[in-house]
RNA sequence: GUGGGUAUAGCUUAGUUGGUUAAAGCGCCAGUUUGUGGCACUGGAGACCAUCGGUUCGAAUCCGAUUAUCCACCCCA
């Protein structure tokens, strides 16, 4: 095939083959935000470029150089979203959610946009449930979002994944601590790799995230930020971690932990596996108390998380976790002859309107060609369709696992040239004939 | 943005040291004369061997570039 387009890079198609898998994750996901009184959010695709300069934080990579950013035919620069929160806290704080009771607590599940390399895990495109949880400071929505994430994907069964969470305190004592690390670091300045070089003046704390095994030997001797919480932040974060205690959550506390969004504050949490490829994220957040003040809204300590639904899936897969199956059509009416596909179209149409999916030939096949079709769909009941059938009112449903066919009545109004209404009845009828035949057979 | 692997039908692959009409399995379509699927048999459609250029009498095979894809770095979910 000579295509004239193929799908752009770092983007996948969800097939119809595929879709139910996808479903079962968004319901699951979306279950289980319900019962943590979380309600669906959705914001637009697009939003203004300063909003994610602004929350996200314009010396982030993400803004620097993964948004997809351009110019509408007004002259006004868009971005489509790299990230969830942004626009979730733009749509509450825009529309004053914040006036009612608080937290708001929403959800999304929605496509999210990285101008990055694709590999294992990693998308141009991708999909992200996320939640965010608005006006809410104590620990205890800390450790309810934590809960939240960890009952995701614990109902989805995946297992083998880690929760490791930090505090990277508040803007006072962050600003301690990178002094301490500014000072700590400068000291091993020839040994440092070139990236973690340029991270001493803008962000020193990224230094600690390094993969180079230098930079990680360096790292390892270095401050570390929880000896510089100030005394709100250590409570906090002790809380937290009493709250999960009490809850029974596993957690390491891993000071290493830097998100690499700026709006973090406080605790900071990831979901990690080692079953993803390069990534080891596959759930990840935090709480972002001076985010909606830095919008332009009031005070509103809030948190939230993001998970990578490629991520869930994938792992989903390698661990081999069973999906909720997808729907099978429940009859298959195989006509031969045109007066009898006339009818079967007829038949078909009650059958829908009775709430059972039913599908008929659409290729003029011969019959055997059918019934392999029907085989192929997993359709759960042929029937067959001729003259004979048509002129004695009757015809065989055979049930396509047992293989055993019981013979029914066919409806009165199938015959006819007009649509009956006694059509109804009959249709009745045949669905009672659907719901007992395994009984009978 | 940097680096590495890969590129032959819808899918998975074979193609010997470059040598005539490029194979197979699966899938698809159709048959195996009487109206019933999963099996078997037979036949058919389907590939300008990613693209462009080069070396050669001759290229799927060698060389280069481009593109795509996978993986890793970076960063992140």
């Amino acid at each position: 095939m000579d295509l004239i387009a193929t799908a752009i890079k770092g983007t996948n198609d969800m097939l119809p083959g595929e879709a139910y898998k996808w479903h079962y994750i968004e319901k699951t996901v979306a279950q289980t935000a319900a019962l943590f009184g979380f309600q669906e959010i959705r914001t637009p695709v697009f939003e203004k470029t300063e909003l994610f300069e602004r929350s996200v934080g314009d010396t982030t990579d993400v803004v620097q150089k993964e948004m997809y950013t351009f110019n509408d035919k007004g002259g006004r620069s868009i971005t489509l979203r790299p990230e969830g929160t942004a626009g979730a806290v733009r749509a509450v704080l825009e529309h004053g959610l914040f006036n009612d009771a608080l937290p708001v607590r929403a959800y999304y599940i929605t496509s999210c946009y990285r101008y990055e390399k694709p590999q294992a895990g990693r998308l141009r495109e991708f999909h992200q449930f996320g939640v965010e949880c608005v006006g809410a400071s104590q620990p205890a929505a800390d450790a309810e979002i934590i809960l939240l994430g960890r009952m995701v994907l614990e109902r989805l069964g995946i297992g083998g994944v880690t929760l490791q969470i930090n505090s990277i305190g508040c803007p006072e004592c962050r600003a301690n601590y990178t002094a301490a690390l500014k000072s700590y670091f400068s000291a091993y300045k020839e040994q440092l790799c070139d990236t973690c070089l340029s991270r001493l003046d803008r962000n020193p704390m990224r230094i600690l995230d390094c993969k180079s095994p230098v930079c990680k030997e360096i790292a390892a001797g270095a401050p570390v930020i929880l000896d510089y919480l100030c005394d709100e932040c250590k409570e906090h974060f002790e809380a937290v971690k009493g709250y999960l205690q009490v809850a029974g959550v596993d957690y390491i506390v891993n000071p290493h932990i830097v998100r690499g969004l700026d709006y973090y504050t406080k605790t900071v949490f990831e979901f990690t596996c080692d079953q993803l490829g390069a990534q080891t994220a596959v759930c990840a957040g935090g709480r972002y108390d001076g985010l909606a003040e830095e919008l332009g809204g009031p005070h509103l300590p809030s948190l939230g998380f993001a998970m990578g639904l490629e991520r869930v899936l994938m792992l989903m897969e390698k661990q081999n976790l069973p999906f909720e199956e997808p729907a099978v059509p429940d009859v298959y009416i195989a006509p031969m002859g045109e007066a009898a596909a006339e009818q079967a179209m007829k038949l078909c149409a009650g059958l829908r309107a009775e709430g059972f999916s039913a599908l008929t030939d659409l290729s003029g096949r011969g019959l055997k060609a059918q019934m392999k079709y029907a085989a192929k769909i997993r359709a759960k009941y042929v029937l067959v369709l001729g003259d004979n059938e048509l002129a004695q009112g009757k015809a065989n449903l055979k049930n396509m696992a047992t293989g055993a066919q019981v013979e029914i009545e066919l409806p009165h109004g199938l015959v006819s040239a007009v649509y009956d209404a006694n059509i109804q009845t009959a249709f009745d009828d045949l669905n009672d004939t659907l719901e007992n035949f395994d009984k009978q057979s």
